[in-house]
DNA sequence: CGCTATTTTAAACGGGTGTTTAAACTAGCT
DNA sequence: AGCTAGTTTAAACACCCGTTTAAAATAGCG
């Protein structure tokens, strides 16, 4: 395997684990076995390898999920909220052919950049990958077209939340519910729980305080 | 004021934007206007300062918490849960009279804490605070009897986890929101919104796939 | 083979980190 | 005033960080 994958393999792990600001290139490049330098001499800086096991992802991802959601948005029927969600499913999980354990650290991932580093990976997916974003909310529009584009924004960012924060802390929890109600639980299982709840939470009546 | 208190109002304001790991003592001390070598004097450590940072607001919420819960497992008529998690409102905006901008410090240090350190934070507010986190799951029960034990610990973890996480970003949002929108709002309006968001997905119907 | 271009390596750089030290200062009290 | 206990201070400590350097090793190719 090229010392770049190495890299990269060590690096979506550990910064999954701890965090960008928390993972050090030496622990990187002594978990992959490769010299310290090797960083900055592919990448750059640590920065730009954080962008690379981003992109990784998303390059994957994202034609799916664009893919996944213009068809629910072309269909004759008017998708319910429901299915708007689902169609995240499969891509996710398909990112569990495309590595193993790849559905959870990229969520986890998507959880650390959105706390770590000043917000500077939120720019980063926004302004790389903006078709996913406006694509989502195209669907979630036609599938509730009730709610106010302001409303709507503030669920979406909720449901952001309640995925990623919930991604990020998946181990643990899975851990305390096997141990809890000893049923046995993997990410999937996570997803199918989670799903119910923020397409609740979207479709939620509209309150006038 | 004291030396003491000084840290205290530097770190928590400081620890909120930048995070636990993100904060140096030397940033936090300039602020304050003290000796660096203070922080090491008063509170031992700089792990011992984050407790006592979350400490402090912890000490004045739990009381008030457990009051409002309390109240509410006793009344004759039997609560809604939107009722029980309204309890959490005015409990958590009397943090704004206890300290400025209390309330929306203290729920990104929750987010904070969350993800920074490896989750040691949590462990440091279960151990030390068990009681909010009995007495609402016991105001949940009573609200909604049908939702088995274990569905019940996923919804109550993403609402959780959407609070937590969106408070930690309400400042980045409330700045999109009021460009997109220009739509005046603080974090009593962030709270206000996400009210009925997880509410509903904890009331989300039970699915049996 | 011999040359070149790419990659790997060990070492150092400058700077930031939490913590400790021991001396200086400042109450408070007899 | 003189002593003591509590507090503040500047300096140093040992360590970790991301990045850079220049030499060594390797690979590809005519």
């Amino acid at each position: 395997m090229s010392t770049k994958n190495k890299i990269l393999d060590a690096a979506d792990v550990l910064f999954a684990d701890k965090g960008f600001n928390g993972t050090s290139l030496r622990e990187i490049t002594s978990q992959a076995n490769v010299n310290l330098a090797a960083v900055n001499y592919h990448f750059g800086s640590k920065k730009e390898l954080i962008k690379a096991v981003m992109s990784r992802y998303m390059d994957e991802l994202s034609p799916q999920l664009e893919a996944a959601l213009s068809l629910i948005c072309q269909a004759e029927q008017k998708p319910t909220l429901h299915e708007v969600f689902y169609a995240f499913i499969d891509p996710l999980l398909k990112l569990n052919e495309f590595k193993e354990n790849g559905t959870s650290t990229f969520l986890q991932l998507l959880g650390r950049g959105y706390t770590d580093s000043q917000g500077f990976l939120r720019w980063f997916l926004t302004t790389q990958y903006p078709n996913v974003f406006t694509n989502f909310t195209k669907a979630v529009k036609i599938a509730y077209p009730e709610l106010t584009t302001e409303e709507m924004f503030w669920r979406l960012h909720f449901t952001m939340g309640t995925i990623v924060f919930t991604m990020s802390s998946s181990e643990a929890l899975i851990d305390i519910a096997q141990n809890d109600f000893d049923n046995k639980l993997d990410i999937a299982g996570v997803i199918e729980r989670v799903i119910p709840y923020v397409a609740a939470g979207v479709a939620a009546p509209i309150t006038n305080n």
